[in-house]
DNA sequence: GCCGCCTTGTGAAAATCTTCACAATATTAG
DNA sequence: CTAATATTGTGAAGATTTTCACAAGGCGGC
């Protein structure tokens, strides 16, 4: 039954800003909220808003809204956020010790529950109640551990050895903080983290703004 | 003279990739590169990449290809990084650490000049060669300093009673790690980064392709 | 100098995404 | 019950982005 609509990039990228919307909107104990309001506190447009909104189904009332912790709820559903995914760590460095110190993803149900590294000095530290494993550990740990999505946080150059790794354990999503084009099999899934690249888009707004004057 | 052109962001994003892509070209020596190479180290088409070049210049020769030196040159410089930007951090936590500690944004341009930090412990630390200030010195100190580019890494609660110095203190740029929107004077651009809706737009293709099967 | 080959640059077509505009309908007041 | 009001859900229009397809050059060989 289920119709294979393809969702965009960035209408993905807009329910996840709606869910943190709805969610500031539930700790202000608001019980409902119209796609005009919602449009205010982010940056689209009413009729975007519900447009997003309908590719999944039809959850407000005419005349009233959307009931917020309803439609919190679905999205959080569509997100995939109703279960917990096991994460697994790659890279113990500077990147992934602050990532494995904040506590916004395992609020969202991403449990990191292994992390690995190949740097004999940091193998076998305690990291907030996980040890860290010998990257060579990986697909036996991971497979074990039911880890469904990598974060990789790793120098480019480890990319190569460490993806073997990765791909033999069945993987089935990667967070990547390398500056680099992962080459994944078929079905797997990558998003990329890059902030050089975001620092880069700002240097050229501002150096467009410098050239226009 | 200049036409005010839109550009895409997706269209900036792919010059970043770009210029990535010619740097390993340069490191191996390679002279010349077509877009069909391009395009298959990245994830976008041949006709892609001359469109995305087209927007800025013909800088290839039909035949033979793009120059790798020159065209990573111009790249650089559409994406102004043929200049220093002075970079402030603000908030010297676990992702302000890690982001300065890091040496991939120095080697592009961007210079961190000043840390800036709320917390009585953290300030007069020495932080790579660099002492971290009051955040009640915001103003004189960026001003001094000129500093056009902030990097905010600060808790959301943060964020309002920071952007007071920040706005005061007519800076250009601000990439953005608290999960939230920013309000900012006409004409400060902002680059969001935010690890979470990431993770979020992996879970979400990671289940829809569940409920496809 | 001419021919054949290769690859760019770019209009035009196709696909995708966003905005518009309004009928449908729930709610509330009278 | 009717009218007035609010706001959704959605086709259709409009805008933007991507892909196609090919003429225009440049280069090497003969
Ligand atoms: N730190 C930043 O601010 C920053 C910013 C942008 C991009 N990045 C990128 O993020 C990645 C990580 O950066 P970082 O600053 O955390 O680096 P880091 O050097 O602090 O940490 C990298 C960690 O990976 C480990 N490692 C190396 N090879 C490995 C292997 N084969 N298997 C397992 N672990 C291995 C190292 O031992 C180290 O602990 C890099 O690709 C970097 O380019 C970092
Ligand atoms: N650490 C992560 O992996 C991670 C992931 C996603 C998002 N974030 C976001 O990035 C931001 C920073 O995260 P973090 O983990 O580095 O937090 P952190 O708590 O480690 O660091 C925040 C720093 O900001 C300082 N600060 C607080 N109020 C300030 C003020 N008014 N002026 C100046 N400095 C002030 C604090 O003293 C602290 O040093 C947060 O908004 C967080 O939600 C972090």
């Amino acid at each position: 039954m289920s119709i294979v609509r393809k969702i965009s990039e960035s209408a993905v990228h807009r329910l996840s800003l709606y869910l943190r919307i709805l969610e500031d909107l539930e700790s202000e104990q608001r019980e409902t909220v119209s796609s005009e309001e919602m449009s205010g506190r982010s940056a689209t447009t009413a009729a975007q808003v519900r447009k997003d909104l309908s590719l999944f189904g039809s959850f407000g009332k005419r005349g009233w809204g959307y009931d917020v912790a309803d439609l919190a709820g679905r999205l959080r559903k569509i997100l995939g956020l109703d279960r917990q995914w096991r994460v697994a760590l790659v890279g113990a460095g500077r990147i992934g010790s602050a990532l494995v110190e904040y506590g916004g993803f395992g609020e969202r149900g991403y449990d990191v529950v292994a992390i690995f590294d190949s740097d004999a000095s940091k193998v076998g530290e305690k990291w907030g109640g996980l040890r860290v494993r010998d990257i060579g550990e990986f697909e036996e740990v991971a497979s074990e551990q039911s880890v469904e999505i990598v974060i990789l946080a790793i120098p480019v150059e480890a990319v190569p050895s460490v993806m073997e790794h990765v791909d033999r354990a069945g993987v089935r999503g990667i967070l990547n903080f390398a500056p680099t084009k992962l080459k994944v099999p078929e079905g797997v899934a990558v998003k990329d983290v890059n902030m050089v690249m975001e620092l880069e888009a700002l240097s050229f707004a501002l150096s467009q703004e410098d050239g226009e004057r």
